[in-house]
RNA sequence: GGUCUGGUAGUUCAGUUGGUUAGAAUACCUGCCUGUCACGCAGGGGGUCGCGGGUUCGAGUCCCGUCCAGACCGCCA
């Protein structure tokens, strides 16, 4: 028996018992009469004791010779300590060790195995395995563990079936890029790594399981983010007989069972906005409603003067900083120097500083005087001490630059705060989007998306301004929810094919086996898909996924403690009848 | 594909205007220490300054290229 408890559970009950630990070495203390060895595992840490007058000199010798991480199992009896530890749970007692042995020896750890470790990222990464002995990552992956525990505990009880399906599928041109897999029995083909299993799900609806979910890995070979890894979890969800709202109600209640369930509170009932108004009131369709600085449309009330820059813009916009009237000239050039950043892209910044006596001080006082700022300060909602910052241009580009600015500036400001969580719906997005470099529309959700009823006739004259049954789930300003209501009739997911800019012979090459299983009794259905990640990280009150992923890759796609992607020998690639073209 | 920031001891970092033998903390090793728990004290070892080229009497420091890491833009239906 390789130990009786575990490190985190001993208390005084237990003085007097005989008992057998083992675990990983945290730290010896040699005070020379007597050695101390903290012993950690998962559970805590338990302080075993050696000393001149109870232990034996070889036994003593022995502790003085283990190192850090070495593994070791110790029998010992309990007992209490003489001077106590009131930081750690098992502070009061000890382990006066009779027998000891060495299961494994540990080289010298690149960095410490503490909470607040002198290691970096990367070096972490490559080590990946001694990061996780860490609390903070260990911690991150239990709770990890709890929200998917409490998430199949509550799709459960709603009667969810977990169904679990392909990895191996066939590449599709629409979204993101695939992974494809080579396949060695068909030569020449390959398959696919799903970016979600969309299809699937719908044909488990055709199939007549009418709950279903899985908490599944998902693919797509795109560029990575903080919170965007190539290989992510998502809890994926579909439900035949359901409208929007019955969608909406299910996992309105998920959330909030998560939110409960983790954090002991959930707001009542989530807000619902439009997509049109969240692009109006916040320039983003994933907005962070934990704070105000909404978006004042200054157009009426600031063109028409002299001022050319406003006059000639779509859209003349503006937000108000709290207590930002105090900045000085230099910190207002650094946050014009900020949205003049290529990441950013604005022009420039006009800005109006409202003074604690009711008065104005503009960059554009040659062109506004008191009673015309007043105006702005009234439609942007800014108060004495405030800091009007206005942005103008393109509609589009302008709304998403302040938006930027928004952001930035909750964050410097403390507004953001990580225990606070604002959940909300975005609904009634559009169903199609312009691709500004080839002008064809795409879908913005998927080619699955049913258009809201009796906008089908839209397609034709504006396809722009069709909306769609899509509806996003945000929490603190990211999506970490997305659905829709699906098209469940072949000829309907036709027309839709063709504005995506698909032939007939092209859609049913494609999605032909979808269309089939259309013609055999397709319910009407939807459903959602939550990113588990970022779920996870936010519930957690942080925003890189990374920190919740027990192997994650780095910003380049890779896995740098196993090192890949790597090359695969020559043997391999001829069995697969590949060849590479590698320009030197 | 692009923008920005960084790369110096095992690790995290400092290194001034280009100037003697490149420092600190921590980790590691040795010794001492009668209750430690971030133990303490004394001593010691440890460097391809990412890599390649250039400027210069002289480069960790300046210039060019390149690789790696991180954040962001594009991209992510």
């Amino acid at each position: 028996m390789y130990r009786s408890y575990t490190c985190g559970e001993l208390r005084t009950d237990h003085i007097q018992e005989e008992v057998t630990l083992s675990g990983w070495v945290q730290k010896v203390r040699d005070k020379g009469f007597v050695v101390w060895i903290d012993l950690r595992d998962r559970y805590g840490i338990t302080q075993l004791i050696f000393d001149e007058e109870r232990t034996s000199k070889a036994l003593l010798e022995q502790a003085r010779a283990v190192g850090r991480e070495f593994v070791i199992q110790a029998k010992g009896t309990v007992i209490e300590r003489a001077s106590k530890n009131p930081n750690i749970p098992t502070g009061a007692i000890e382990i006066l060790v009779s027998e000891f042995t060495v299961l494994n020896e540990a080289l010298v750890p690149p960095f410490t195995i503490e909470d607040e470790t002198d290691g970096g990222e990367d070096i972490r990464m490559k080590y990946r395995y001694l990061d996780i002995r860490r609390n903070p990552v260990k911690d991150n992956l239990i709770f990890r563990h709890k929200v998917a525990m409490e998430v199949r505990k509550y799709l459960s009880n709603e009667h969810f079936i977990e169904i679990e399906t392909p990895y191996l599928i066939k590449s599709t041109p629409e979204g993101a890029r695939d992974f494809v897999v080579p396949s060695r029995m068909n030569e020449g083909q390959f398959y696919a790594l799903p970016q979600s299993p969309q299809t699937f799900k719908q044909l488990l609806m055709v199939g007549g399981m009418d709950k279903y979910f899985q908490i599944v890995k998902c693919f797509r070979d795109e560029d990575l983010r903080a919170d965007r890894q190539p290989e992510f979890t998502q809890i994926d969800c579909e439900m035949a007989f359901v409208e929007q709202e019955d969608i909406l109600q299910i996992f309105e209640g998920l959330t909030q069972h998560l939110l409960k369930e983790i954090h002991g509170v959930a707001p009542e009932k989530f807000p619902r906005i439009t997509y049109d108004e969240a692009m109006q009131r916040f320039g983003n369709d994933k907005p962070d409603i934990r704070f105000g600085m909404e978006f004042g449309e200054l157009n009426e009330v600031a063109q028409h003067k002299e001022f050319n820059v406003f006059n000639s813009a779509e859209l003349v916009v503006g937000i108000a900083i709290p207590g930002a009237a105090s900045y000085t000239r230099k910190e207002i050039d650094a946050l014009v120097d900020w949205v003049r950043r290529p990441q950013v892209g604005a022009k420039g910044m006009v800005y109006v500083k409202c003074n604690e006596d009711g008065s104005f001080k503009s960059s554009v006082d040659k062109f506004y005087d008191q009673n015309d700022l007043a105006k702005w300060a009234d439609v942007t909602g800014a108060k004495a001490g405030d800091l009007i910052c206005v942005l103008s241009g393109d509609s589009n580009a302008t709304r998403a630059q302040l938006s930027a600015l928004r952001m930035e500036m909750a964050e410097r400001l403390g507004l953001r705060k990580a225990t606070e969580f604002a959940p909300l719906w975005v609904i009634d997005f559009p169903l199609l989007e312009l691709d500004e470099e080839t002008g064809n529309y795409h879908a913005m959700h998927h080619p699955f998306t049913s258009p809201k009823p009796g906008q089908m006739e839209l397609l034709d004259t504006n396809p722009g301004a069709v909306k769609a049954n899509a509806y996003d789930l945000v929490l603190n300003g990211n999506e970490i929810g997305g659905g829709s209501i699906r098209i469940h009739d072949k000829d309907t997911q036709a027309i839709m094919f063709k504005h995506l800019g698909f032939t007939p012979e092209e859609a049913k090459a494609q999605f032909g086996f979808l269309m089939d299983a259309f013609q055999y009794g397709a319910p009407p259905h939807g459903g959602i898909a939550f990113g588990l990640d970022r779920l996870v990280a936010i519930l957690g009150g942080q925003e890189t996924i990374r920190d919740f992923i027990a192997f994650p890759k780095n910003n380049s796609g890779r896995d740098v403690m196993i090192d890949a992607p790597a090359s695969v020998d020559e043997d391999q690639l001829k069995e697969l009848h590949l060849k590479l073209d590698i320009p030197s």
